[in-house]
DNA sequence: GCCAACGTTGGC
DNA sequence: GCCAACGTTGGC
C-alpha cells in the first residue's frame, strides 16, 4: 500500500520571499502561488492536505538551507495569477473551467533555534538521501520522510 | 558570474 | 515521437 507524502521541503529565495516576510505576512500565510511545474504542481494538488509540516528551505543566497517551521494551511485549490495577465505567472493556455495550475496555502510556524545550513544537511549521514543533496534536483516542492524531518529538527536544536 | 543539470518548446 | 535549442535553477 502507497501511503501519500505528508512531510515537506519548500524552497524559496529568500530575496524574494524569505521565511521572515511569511512570518511577517497576514495570518503569517500566503498561497504558495507561482510554482510552473508540472511534479510540483502533483505533489501540492494531489498529496499535500492542510498541517502537513513543511520545511522551508531558502535558497540561491550567501547560506542555502532550513530557515523555519511551516505547514500547509489549505486544500489545493486553484493558482489566482494563471488567469491575470499582469501577472508574470499568467498562462493563456489554462482553462478557468479546468485550471493547470494548483497550489496550498503556506503558513510560518515557528522560528528555528537554529538555522539548518545545506552544509549541515550535506554532513549528515542520516539526511544523504534527502531531495536537497541530490545531484541536479531544482523541485522546488519535494517531499521529506518523517525521519528526515525528525533529524532536520534535531539539528536545527527544536526540543520535541 | 559561471555553468551543470534539468524541464519545456517546437520543428520535423 | 525525437531531439536540439532554449530558458531556468541553484550551488559555488
Amino acid at each position: 500500500m502507497t501511503r501519500r507524502p505528508t512531510h515537506w521541503l519548500l524552497k524559496s529565495e529568500p530575496h524574494v520571499f524569505s521565511f521572515d516576510d511569511l512570518w511577517r505576512a497576514k495570518k503569517r500565510t500566503t498561497p504558495w502561488d507561482g510554482v510552473r511545474n508540472y511534479q510540483a504542481r502533483n505533489f501540492m494538488r494531489d498529496s499535500m492536505r492542510a498541517g502537513d509540516p513543511i520545511l522551508y528551505y531558502h535558497s540561491s543566497c550567501d547560506e542555502p538551507g532550513v530557515a523555519g517551521l511551516a505547514e500547509v494551511a489549505s486544500e489545493p485549490y486553484p493558482d489566482a495569477l494563471q488567469f491575470d495577465a499582469d501577472s508574470k505567472y499568467f498562462d493563456p493556455k489554462s482553462d478557468p473551467d479546468d485550471p493547470r495550475w494548483i497550489l496550498v496555502d503556506v503558513r510560518a510556524v515557528r522560528k528555528l533555534p537554529r538555522p539548518v545550513t545545506l552544509k549541515a544537511i550535506k554532513a549528515e549521514p542520516r539526511l544523504a538521501k534527502m531531495g536537497v543533496v541530490q545531484k541536479g534536483s531544482r523541485l522546488s516542492v519535494q517531499p521529506v520522510t518523517a525521519a528526515q524531518f525528525r533529524v532536520v529538527l534535531e539539528l536545527a536544536g527544536v526540543e520535541e
